[in-house]
DNA sequence: CGTATTTGGTAATTAATATTAGCATCTATC
DNA sequence: GATAGATGCTAATATTAATTACCAAATACG
């Protein structure tokens, strides 16, 4: 480069403080055992500052810089919902012993903000990074993370090249193992209330629904699927439109917690007590479910595992070419009080008669 | 210095990948329009990773390292309380416009992992820093935060040279507004359950309640204060030992929301009803309270405000020397449905007889 | 087969910063 | 009022990294 007008050195900062190059220095990186007077230092910053000093040009973006143990963990949102900070705990707890420093930032899934925020990490020298999104999905991860020559993680989401190990929720497994659960109550007419259907994780514990079903030998009856939106008002809406039917169900997976609510809410209006006249399964064990009463029965979310495999994970020998398959943990479900055995009766019609002792 | 063996250079790099100097300073800048084989670059990084290069020594620790508009938060807990994630969606709202990036690190009130920590945050040049704790309460701040020559701001916290500018709820005015609510629907017999005493937060409200009663004319009766300690454990036994009094009181204020579900309980087992037979006021405006039966009247801590307040107040202009007072941010009431007037007969024992229209 | 062009580098130069050594000036001390 | 530090700084130098200029081998091509 012949012209570099734009760049301030040390010289330009010495030449308006008043000094020479090598007092900005002692003063710049507080150079222990030179003398410098504070009025002398205070010019320095001052002028440092007023010309917007940007540090040398050699800030090469080599990996290591300066800083070991320090993870970046970009995630999209973190205030909307809590599996965020439940993933980013994981990840501290799981780094605990190395003494890594986690450093999170918010990409906003904004093409504006994402890139400033990626930059933002690595510029420290981050030494890992952990990619994660609020809604499992696939992605198209931006060049500017791809190519950063770092170990990377992907959590709740994946890309379609398998290009990096990524982890997500087991949901088919966990809306098998949620309707499994109430078939071994002795349910056998269950409906469901999914979420948006587009969406990823309402189509797999859709699959474990069916799945679970099917294992038991149990017919599937669309009759007995309801859309909803992951809202309380589907919940109720669904609700009401299952008690309606020729043969109601005795037991309902709402796919969500928030769904579930407004189960319960319908079922009250109904005059039906839960567990004894309806089964109530949830997803997500919000906090509130443990508050509902009867305390609903739902499947917690495994972010806080996710967060912990992601940094056991973060391998440094990247292979380029690898494929990595997509690591899958349980939701494991939690059984409180929304979930009983059919009444005798209603069992007794498709059971054929014969009861349990 | 004579002998510096450990800095890695990228001589060393270039000896250890078989290339020059050049190669490298190439390879790890990515420089465009230079022409280097994909298996030299790997090499190159290869022993860039082993070697551990840290890039140039000429990483000043100057100002406006290269990234403006980057806003390091640092907080001692991200995962045991919304409050702190509440207060970095403030923040970040408020430097939306902005377009600043918010690099978020948890200093875990640890002796060893907060300079990680801080260091990490600033090592890459962030602009700014908000360094917030979880507990209103006063703090000795690190010299290796004060030291760092750049706008900070302290959230829910304070020194006592008042060097930073500082913000956290006003919870005195929370307590008195509290207390205040319930005295204009007519109590005069009101109750407080404190939190642990020690804690400035316990205090402060404790201040508030005993101001509104004084501005109020309402003598003060130490039988009516019992210290609590957050817990809905305390809440219950307190609210027993109120019921006990000769002369019970007719509202309670529970100073966070769990002493509140404690207070609930004991209402419930004790037969009464809520709001007719006592009123009960909150603080914290916790997600349960909105769902408890009746919903909880309480105080939302203004931690989003404060998040906001911080990013403004990150004046550039930090005279040595100067003082700042602490502000203090309103919590406001959310007004639900846990306070009514009190009972006739119960008011017009204390009210001489006679009773409002 | 000679020549042009691309590929893949190196050597030398330059820019920037860190560090060492030393030089004034002040200040306390006898 | 000489003198011995201590203080506050600069000049010179050493390191390090970025960049330019150039070079040799491989490849394409008529």
């Amino acid at each position: 480069m012949v012209d570099r007008p734009a760049r301030v050195t040390m010289m330009d900062i010495a030449a308006a403080a008043g000094c020479s190059q090598a007092a900005v220095s002692f003063v710049l990186n507080d150079t222990p055992g030179t003398r410098i007077s504070q009025q002398t230092r205070d010019r320095v910053w001052e002028a440092a500052r007023a010309l917007g000093y940007t540090g040398a040009t050699y800030t090469t973006k080599a990996a290591y810089s300066g800083l070991d143990n320090v993870i970046g963990f970009a995630v999209d949102q973190l205030a909307t919902s809590p599996e965020a900070i439940v993933a980013i705990e994981g990840a501290r707890q799981a780094s605990w012993n190395a003494g890594n420093v986690l450093l999170v930032a918010q990409t906003l899934s904004d093409p504006v903000m994402e890139p400033k925020a990626i930059k933002a990490l690595t510029s420290g020298g981050i030494s890992a990074l952990i990619y994660m999104t609020i809604y499992t999905r696939q992605i198209e991860l931006p060049s500017y993370v791809s190519q950063l020559n770092i170990p990377t993680v992907l959590l709740n989401c994946y890309t379609a090249d398998h290009a990096f190990p990524a982890v997500v929720p087991s949901e088919i497994a966990g809306g098998q193992s949620s309707t499994r659960h109430l078939i071994t109550h002795g349910h056998h007419r269950i409906a469901t209330i999914t979420g948006e259907i587009w969406m990823q994780a309402a189509q797999d514990r859709l699959t474990g629904y069916r799945r679970a079903l099917a294992t038991a030998d149990i017919p599937f009856d669309p009759e007995l699927v309801i859309e909803g939106d992951w809202s309380a008002g589907a919940g109720y809406a669904a609700t009401m439109k299952l008690l309606a039917l020729k043969e109601p169900p005795t037991a309902i997976f709402c796919q969500n917690d928030r769904t579930a609510i407004g189960c319960y809410e319908a079922l009250k209006d109904a005059g039906l007590h839960i567990p004894q006249d309806m089964s109530v399964v949830g997803y997500d064990d919000e906090e509130i479910s443990r508050h509902l009463v009867p305390p609903l029965t739902t499947s917690v979310l495994p972010h806080l595992a996710m967060g912990q495999w992601a940094i056991e994970h973060l391998n440094p020998d990247s292979t380029p070419g690898k494929r990595y398959p997509i690591a899958k943990l349980e939701c494991s479900l939690v059984k409180r009080h929304s979930v009983a055995a059919p009444r005798a009766d209603t069992r007794e019609i498709f059971d054929g008669g014969h009861t349990s002792p």
